[in-house]
This record gives structure tokens, C-alpha cells and sequence, in this order.
DNA sequence: CGGAATGTTGATTATATTCAACTGTTGTGG
DNA sequence: CCACAACAGTTGAATATAATCAACATTCCG
């Protein structure tokens, strides 16, 4: 940044406002800073920055110091709990719109999982000072931030409780219904995962292998129709049957 | 409450003013209004009101309206999921001076969990909006709502990562351990569940029987000794061993 | 094209649940 | 205060669910 300056070229100026601007957008986007008025926007993204992340690099491991909250600007990130990849548990996939690490800025704490890219991904960096100020300010977006967390909150609690009380069975036919569109359930509905199997199947919290096994459950059942990521919900009430627990009945209907 | 004017006896003033002084002591301790200005408090103390719930009572059934955030005065509350009791996941156990529901509180949506006393409970139920008010007035009680939420959430992480990769043992091992007083761990120390065993296990994510057996298993290491609902741990050190995963080193040692 | 990553399938095993029977504890009303 | 019913906890045997191990097939990229 700083040597922009020096080299002075109209490319880097203007690759710096470019940067701008879609630090901007991307800021200006989030649920969270809707309400915030121009001057405080600007407040924000003076001290944000752009972060490029390329497929596979780790932005943020466990236990490191977390700088602030980011946004993804376009890209895939997966939040993952423990240190071996291949027994990992992944808590969240966060594309582009999307945030991350809220609740760990505001405590000051180190990050509790590790963040990797799965794509090319593109973040914004919001420090948390800049964030304590906007709250003193602004009782609207404190009260955005709230209702943000909130709703994680919310998110997590439902994983928790679809860990604990459903079979791996249930988890991927509720997974697979969440994936399409919101809206009245028709007939059928193709979806495409989001990420690869392996970890999409961390996302459930099953192996690889089960996950394999548990598609093609719903496959013999005629439930759904898998083609690489691709999966087309063909009988999406039976799904939604098996889903909350039908499993036998699914299978006899 | 509108009553007591008509009444007139100075019992029943008394008693207002008792319930009164109780509520502002409750609210007044709670980590979230430590640093609000005494008039604040006294906007939210007024329309909070004490809530009685004899052990056993749902103090809040699942998908009921949430009218605001509960403190726990004395007693203890379960929030849990599920319907069928003996099948229940216990999210949280809510001791005096904790609170619980302010990101449902926060969000107006129904509650996404039971609450059922344990023992006889006294509550203070503060309304969301005198909440959302102080939140406008008071840059701090926003700041210290929003650590609140994401010390839950970081709270709530951890349990995921614990029923994630963890198994039952080490849970066991990790939960006596994190009963004891804070501080650098000595030899031994006495803890005494808060709850029942089938409470507690609940808790920790198995059932019953498979808890039964595993603090059968720490006795028979030498590790534990159980009476009743008070437990000896006799080797922190082995302890913590097992909690982070040594097992068999545990058992070998 | 070739090697690494990803996904599938089968066989085996581990972990914890379920079912069932039994014991101990607690709290309540006669 | 005791009897007794409801609840809480223990233990054993059989079972379920998913993990692990191992081999192989496929796909993705560089």
C-alpha cells in the first residue's frame, strides 16, 4: 500500500481505488452495516482491508490472533474444528455475503477454529476497533450486530440439536431440502453442493465413506439422483418425510 | 401486583417493595448491566418482574413466544432440546446470577428450547423492549451484550467440538475436571454434580447408562471415587490426561 | 498425460444405545 | 413416622449406528 506512493504509477493509484470500492461494496452489503449511514460506512471501510486467499490456504488457524471480523467477498471459506484434516468438523461454509469471526473479535480472544479458503476467495478484513466505535455511535448497528449474532446463535443450536438427535440419514435429507431455494417444496429441485463430499460429509458430522453410503440410500429409495455434485431431489416430500424421521416409511411408501 | 393498592396493608406494600429490591439486586449483579447507570437500571428493574417456578416447572416450552431474557435469581434451569424426555439433549444448565434467551429475546422468534426448573427457582423476567431501549441509551450495555452472546457462542462452539471428537470418556474426564474451583490444579478436589445423573449425562451428551459405565470405568482406574452425587477426583493429573485423549496411557500408567 | 485428490465399496470393529431387570433413594400422604 | 409409589441409578446382554481399515475407481488439475 504504502508503495504506491513511491512507484506513483496511474495503475496502482487506480488499482488502489478499485480496491476501494469494492471494499466499500462489499461492506456496504452486509446485513449488518444496511443501516449505517455514509459518513460511519466510511468510517469502517477506511480501516478495512483487502485480503486475497488462493484455494487451500489457511487465513486464519486455530489459535491465532484474531484481527477483526471478515467478510468474503466472493470465494468459499470452511470453519473447522480440530487439528488433523481428514477428522475434522466442519462448522460452517461461508460464501460470498457472508461473515465471519464477530463473536471472536468483540472478545479478544484467539480464533477457536481454523478458517480455509476451498475456492479462490477474496475477504474483508474489518478491525474490531473501528467496529467498538461504530457501536458507541451507532444503536442501530449495534443492535444489527446483535441480531446477527443472534441468528449464528440460532444456527448453531439447530446444528447441535441435529447432531445429537437425528441419524446420518435424517442430517442429509434435511441438508440436501435446505440447499434448494426457499419457497413452497415442488415436486422436485436439483441442487448442486457447495463443496466437495468430503467435506460437506464433515459438515454433517459423518465420514466421507458414510456419506457415500447415505447418498446412495436415498438413491436406492428413488429419493434422489446423484451426478458428481449435482443432486436432483426427485420425490422432495418423501425427503422431507425422511428428513424429520420417516425413514421406514419413506422406504415403504 | 395493581392489587396491592387496593388492599392498602402494609404487608402486601412490603412485599412489592421486597420483590422490587430483590429484582433491581438480581438485575443489578448480572455481568451484562455491571457498568449501567443506576437510572438505566431503574428503567429495566421497572418492568422486569420475579417469576416463581417450583422444581419441575416448564418455565418456557418449546416454540412458546419468548417475552425477554430470564435471570436465574436462585435454583437451577435446564434448557434442552427435544421432545420426548429420556431422549433430550441438555444445552445448558442456568444457575443463579446466569442468564439465559437473550438471543431469542433479541430476534422474536419462539423458543427454540424447553425450560424446566429443577429445583425450585426464582426468576427475573426482563421484556425486550425496555432491552432494545437501553441498547439506543447506553453504547456500554450494548458492548457488554454483545460479549455476552459471544461468550455463549464461544461456549457453545466448544461443546460441538467436544460431542464432535471427543468420546464419552474423555467428556466425563473434561466435565469433573471443569467442576472444580479455577486455579492451578492439585492433587485432588471434591465436586458435587449440580443435577442428576441422568441430567448430567444429558448434558454431556450420552445417555444414562453409558454414563453410569464410564465414571465406573474412571472408579476402577483410580482415578475417581463416586458417592452419590459427590465425586472425589483423586489424580487430576491422570484426569486431565484422560480428558485430552491418553486413555490408554491412563490406564496404563 | 500422469499424479494427487476425491469418491466408492466391502469387511471389520468400536462406541454407545436400547431393552430389560433389578436396586437404591426420595418425598409424600396416611 | 413409616409405607409406598415415583424417580434415579446400576448392571448385563443384545443391538444399532457409524467409524475405521483397506482396496479400488474416478476425477481433477497442472
Amino acid at each position: 500500500m504504502r508503495a504506491s506512493a513511491h512507484l506513483g504509477s496511474e495503475k496502482a493509484v487506480e488499482m488502489t481505488e478499485v480496491n476501494g470500492r469494492l471494499v466499500e461494496g462489499v461492506v456496504a452489503n452486509l446485513p449488518m452495516f444496511r443501516q449505517a449511514s455514509r459518513a460511519h460506512l466510511a468510517d469502517v471501510t477506511r480501516h478495512a482491508r483487502a485480503v486475497h486467499a488462493p484455494r487451500g490456504e489457511i487465513v486464519c488457524r486455530r489459535n491465532d490472533p484474531m484481527p477483526g471480523l471478515y467478510a468474503v467477498a466472493f470465494g468459499l471459506v470452511k470453519l473447522s474444528l480440530g487439528d488433523d484434516p481428514g477428522d475434522e468438523k466442519v462448522l460452517r461454509l461461508v460464501g460470498p455475503g457472508e461473515t465471519f469471526g464477530e463473536a471472536v473479535a468483540f472478545l479478544e480472544r484467539p480464533c477457536p477454529v481454523n478458517a480455509t479458503a476451498l475456492t479462490d476467495t477474496l475477504l474483508v478484513m474489518i478491525p474490531s476497533g473501528p467496529l467498538f466505535a461504530l457501536i458507541e455511535r451507532d444503536a442501530r448497528f449495534a443492535r444489527s450486530l446483535i441480531a446477527s449474532l443472534s441468528q449464528r446463535m440460532h444456527a448453531l443450536v439447530a446444528d447441535v440439536e441435529a447432531s445429537a438427535l437425528r441419524t446420518g440419514l435424517q442430517r442429509v435429507a434435511a441438508y440436501l431440502e435446505s440447499l434448494t431455494e426457499p419457497g413452497p417444496a415442488l415436486g422436485s429441485a436439483n441442487v448442486r453442493l457447495p463443496a466437495t463430499k468430503t467435506v460437506i460429509a464433515a459438515r454433517l458430522g459423518v465420514t466421507k465413506e458414510t456419506f457415500s453410503r447415505l447418498l446412495r440410500e436415498l438413491s436406492d429409495l428413488g429419493l434422489v439422483e446423484v451426478t458428481r455434485r449435482d443432486i436432483a431431489l426427485l420425490d422432495r416430500d418423501r425427503l422431507a418425510a425422511v428428513a424429520r424421521g420417516a425413514a421406514r416409511a419413506a422406504a415403504e411408501a
